[in-house]
DNA sequence: TAGCCCATGTGGACCGACCACAGGTAGGAT
DNA sequence: ATCCTACCTGTGGTCGGTCCACATGGGCTA
């Protein structure tokens, strides 16, 4: 095993066992390459790889926010990856926007479940969905400004639909929506661009976005799903980035 | 930005561009140093995280091996970054146990259609559906060996499974579920041989595994989305791994 | 002609140094 | 006593160079 991969596994074996917790800092470079009897360019090559998956964040400087901190952004990873495979052409857009629909229907199904019979085995966060709900609604509010671009647009239509992913109360869903939103974040821009009546598009969206959040708040499952699904589906046959 | 960052942005450009392409290898580290006016170091962190993403493998000695050669690994990457968070307890293995019955259900489904109906528009694997589902027989009979132990047995189930997510014919899903299954491989395992009637459910997954693949070789996606649901979610809730 | 051996190119690992940066702190000015 | 400034210190960022292990392949030798 190269001596990164042994950094590596060192540390993964010590978030296991809960040494370092969220938000704490690891030992700085140096102290770490002596412990661990290994020099410090080994150890930076562990560090940058736990960097891109997104488990820590470093830092210059002196003081708490310095060096290296655990954070838990399980998206930068996953989004990572994607992003560099879709570039190397090993995966195509047009998966990509399946998962995302298959994701994402699910999501609002289980968005639209959660709200109609709240699930009382969550005591930490009782009223969590309603929340998420109410953002939802603000985001849409502010996709009605007939002043925002394209990009401005599809921002916040991307915030929107992260929302409802986070609705479904699954991390790891929602961590891979946010990861292929980074990643094919650029495609989406410029199909969207390309539209000739663009216009028309956002006003429809917008349409739908409003019968998919009563869906959810009134706790219709299978319409909410349905109406989700259709809405991507719609969006992407129509930038002909489904594939076809 | 910094400089293995650039580093990076660089060969991803490249990557996107089409000037590295699958199985051909980058320049040596020293030359990709030298034309991009940055030190070694730099460039061994960026090609550290391309190999953490799968992106290229990298190999000493001489010869058309060795060297980063690029590959396709999109799970290498995407597991890294489940089973990473995992241990951080950023994510629980309960949602990753909910996203898995969610993809391979579809997937069922979407193998089943396939089946049922093949689609025409996919000229350069026109039986590959069909030879999937022969591998997935093949691997149901390996699983009959009695002499199996309970990881040998959870190995085969595994294969078998990933020969379901295969059949739906996305390869980002695919790759999820692979990466899934390398991150929490060893809870499956664990729980899988905490079971006193370890041989009784060996035998039951076994049969439905059957019914499944019966499902989908005669099309019938409904049946075999269901069939797929409870599968996973049964075995899961006997070994106390869905979180409850 | 067959076999061996070493030159060569590759990544792997390390050392030591210097830099930029941000906090914290001690000192001085008011 | 208070505030401000200048410096000290610890942090990651970057670099150049060195040496090593390894696998190949071609040239040399028997």
């Amino acid at each position: 095993m190269r001596t990164h991969e042994r950094v590596l596994a060192q540390i993964e074996a010590d978030l296991r066992s809960g040494k370092w917790g969220l938000g704490e800092r690891l030992p700085g470079e140096r102290a770490l390459a002596e412990q661990l009897g290994v020099s410090r360019p080994s150890v930076r090559e562990a560090i940058r790889i736990l960097e891109a998956m997104g488990i820590v964040r470093t830092a210059v400087g002196s003081g708490p926010t310095s060096g290296a901190t655990v954070i838990d952004r399980p998206a930068a990873g996953l989004g990572a990856a994607v992003r560099l495979h879709v570039a190397s052409g090993t995966l195509a857009v047009s998966d990509v926007v399946a998962t995302r629909t298959l994701l994402e229907s699910w999501a609002a199904r289980e968005a639209a479940t959660r709200i109609g019979a709240p699930d009382a085995t969550e005591p930490p966060v009782p009223a969590a969905e309603h929340q998420y709900l109410d953002e939802a609604w603000r985001l849409l509010g502010a996709m009605d400004d007939p002043g925002l671009s394209v990009a401005e647009f599809i921002e916040r239509d991307q915030d929107f639909h992260l929302q409802l992913a986070r609705m479904a109360g699954n991390q790891l869903v929602e961590a891979i929506m946010t990861g292929m939103r980074s990643a094919v974040g650029s495609y989406v821009t410029a199909g969207a661009e390309r539209l000739p009546t663009w216009g028309t598009t956002a006003a429809r969206l917008s349409a739908e976005h409003r019968t998919i959040l009563d869906a959810i708040g009134s706790g219709d499952a299978d319409t909410a799903e349905k109406l989700v699904r259709e809405h991507i589906q719609g969006f992407y046959r129509e930038t002909g980035l489904d594939g076809t």
